[in-house]
DNA sequence: TACCTGTTTCCTGTTT
DNA sequence: AAAACAGGAAACAGGT
């Protein structure tokens, strides 16, 4: 804890985007997300409320918490087909979620049908001011670990083992899988090994922190816990090219044909 | 409470 | 020379 308080200000290659902070941001060396991600922004949105008024970001945040909630086998969801905005989601019919969501398609159903009609946000249900408030740690995660349990069983099960939410190297999955909100922090390279490139690594690195509540995180800490997935194979070596990673054996979710 | 996992932090040395 | 890479060692934090 001494250490982690010490070294704040020494992330020379972020300095210059500091002074772009927003003043909640303003005791972290981070950047302006929306300038790395231009689909979020921390303003507040009275229409947002509505789904009706959501945007496609508000939308993967409401899935994402769906899948959560329910303990949604995430693999059992078709997310191409909720790359649309609120009113698009909202116009979709009992059909089209099943089409989507399959046997899970009916919960999501219902559960936007109660935000619609209701017209406000019981605690337990997806508010969109939470995600102005917890900021950067909201970067859309669609295709969370599998769920144990086949699509069609209980969704509402216990919560399966992931302590901390997304892991490392699905946060960079998810950056990857989301180029409307990746806005040139990483780059693939092949698309079909599973070979990326960090184009912005300081940036990254700064939102994985923001994910963590850690405002000292830097690329080079970043990479250290990378090079750890190697041995576990969630990566794969790639030699001689700075900045390049490979998605291992052990990486799920990041194919085309997984999405 | 002890233990485990997944990092985080720090460090020294090497490579590009 | 600077940035990135390698990987050991230890600390840390949340979960079981």
């Amino acid at each position: 804890m001494v250490r982690h308080t010490t070294c704040i200000m020494s992330i020379p290659s972020t300095a210059s985007i500091e002074s772009q902070l927003p003043t909640t941001w303003s005791s972290y060396p981070c950047p302006d997300i929306s300038t790395v991600m231009p689909g979020y922004t921390s303003r507040l949105w009275s229409q947002d409320y509505k789904p009706q008024y959501w945007s496609k970001y508000l939308v993967w945040q409401w899935l994402q918490q769906m899948v959560d909630m329910h303990q949604i086998d995430a693999a059992s969801i078709h997310f191409q087909n909720f790359d649309v905005d609120g009113h698009q989601l909202c116009s979709m019919t009992y059909q089209d979620f099943t089409r989507a969501a399959g046997t899970v398609g009916p919960i999501l159903y219902q559960s936007l049908n109660e935000l619609k009609w209701r017209g406000q946000y019981p605690g337990v249900e997806f508010n969109p001011l939470d995600i102005i408030k917890s900021e950067a740690d909201d970067f859309p995660c669609p295709f969370p670990e599998p769920s144990i349990y086949p699509a069609d069983s209980r969704p509402h099960q216990m919560k399966k083992h992931n302590p901390r939410g997304t892991h490392l190297w699905e946060f960079i999955r998810d950056i990857l899988l989301n180029p409307e909100r990746n806005s040139g922090l990483l780059k693939w390279e092949d698309r079909t090994d599973g070979v990326f490139r960090f184009l912005k690594s300081e940036a990254v690195a700064q939102l994985w922190g923001k994910k963590k509540n850690n405002s000292s995180m830097t690329y080079e800490k970043l990479s250290r816990a990378m090079r750890y997935y190697y041995k576990r194979e969630i990566l794969e070596h790639v030699d001689g090219r700075r900045l390049v990673y490979k998605f291992g054996k052990n990486a799920q979710g990041w194919r085309e044909s997984e999405k």
